[in-house]
DNA sequence: AATCCACGGGAACAGCAGGCAG
DNA sequence: CTGCCTGCTGTTCCCGTGGATT
């Protein structure tokens, strides 16, 4: 029943976009001058997760080296590269400058490599780029002229907070694109196109994307995950087409499949945490801590622990009630709505 | 007023991977 | 191959800040 499972991924970017025209071309513009040779001001993608910044991001520069193939786009996605020296590594890779480049590469002659790296125009698609510790490195990008930079982040404000002044004030001018969450109908848009390219023809009915789409909540990365767990779970089972009960599995599915995800990836001791914090409900610092070290066998320090809340934190995944003193942590339900990430 | 608790920045430190000389 | 060196990363130590609490 599934043809083409990679048009089903979170990763895959259509040939064709439905909807989001006005933020193609307003990107389009941005990176315009790249065209003929000059270059672009910086440009920002904000918007909540699941509305296709990401994938509106690729698409454009994809479009744009068809325009110049010379031009070299590199994706870098912060959560991976949070640090100065992965982000200049990452580019480095995608510029191909990466060959003899090592884990004991000093960063000035990582940056040194990007800086000669110049005989073609390099577009840096920095996705999650709130995620970035070193924020200095985007000022060390932005002074190389042959590297424009393409931001995608959640939120201005969040975003420009965590900046350094130096950061900030270059990074002031520039394209802000908005994307709002998709609307139903523009979500089976989207699913329908999906079906159609990588599911056997009529394996979803209209009011099935439908039902798909009202789950989902504006939040495409959502609507394609349960197409896509209602669609493996169909095949599996030999079926041609999907039934309304493997859609009713399917949508609590695929929110918790995604949080589910996220925790395999935790490190040991930050799962743990979680683990407590979950248990609890709701517990004060000094008890979390109590719990924590009496269930690993090497426990981390305090401050240990306090680095690896504030990025858990970060990660959606806990929540940090009140202030100072009277302190309690959390977990954040993955089904919580509107989420502020 | 003194103490407690929590937070987070920054420096120091340890572990590790890879280069390189012998 | 071995041992030393370099430099990134994660962890820890130290400490100032600020709001409770006694």
């Amino acid at each position: 029943m599934i043809v083409d499972e990679r048009v089903l991924s979170e990763a895959f970017v259509p040939s064709e976009v439905v909807h989001r025209h006005e933020e193609i071309s307003l990107l389009s513009e941005a990176v315009e001058p790249l065209v003929s040779g000059g270059r672009a001001d910086p440009a920002f993608c904000f918007g909540p997760t699941g509305v296709g910044k990401t994938c509106i991001a690729r698409y454009t520069m994809d479009r744009l080296t068809e325009k110049r193939p010379a031009i070299r786009v590199a994706y870098v996605n912060c959560w991976q590269a949070y640090t100065r020296y992965r982000v200049l590594y990452s580019l480095l890779e995608t510029v191909d400058r990466a060959y003899d480049v090592h884990r004991s590469t000093a960063k000035d002659e990582l940056f040194g490599r990007l800086r000669s790296a110049d005989d073609a125009p390099i577009v840096a698609i920095l996705d999650e780029v709130d995620q970035l510790e070193e924020s200095a490195v985007l000022y060390d990008i932005h002074r190389l002229p042959h590297v424009s930079v393409v931001l995608v982040a959640n939120r201005e404000e969040e975003l420009f907070a965590r900046f350094d002044d130096r950061v900030r004030s270059r990074f002031r001018a520039g394209t802000r694109v908005s994307f709002d969450r998709y609307g139903a109908d523009e979500l089976v848009a989207i699913l329908a196109e999906r079906a159609r390219q990588g599911l056997e023809p009529d394996s979803v009915s209209d009011r099935q994307l439908r039902r798909i789409a009202d789950a989902a909540a504006g939040d495409a990365r959502v609507a394609i995950g349960i197409l896509r767990s209602a669609a493996t779970r169909a095949s599996g089972r030999g079926a041609d087409h999907l039934t309304d009960e493997l859609l009713d599995a399917a949508i609590p599915d695929a929110r918790r499949a995604i949080r589910r995800k996220t925790l395999e990836n935790l490190p040991d001791h930050q799962r743990i945490l979680y683990d407590v914090i979950d248990e609890h409900g709701e517990i004060d610092p000094g008890g979390l801590y109590e719990a924590y070290e009496n269930r690993v066998e090497t426990p981390k320090t305090r401050r240990t622990v306090r680095n690896y809340l504030t990025k858990m934190a970060h990660y959606d995944l806990v929540e940090a009630v009140g202030e100072n003193r009277g302190r309690t942590y959390q977990v954040i339900e993955p089904n919580a709505r509107e989420r502020t990430h």
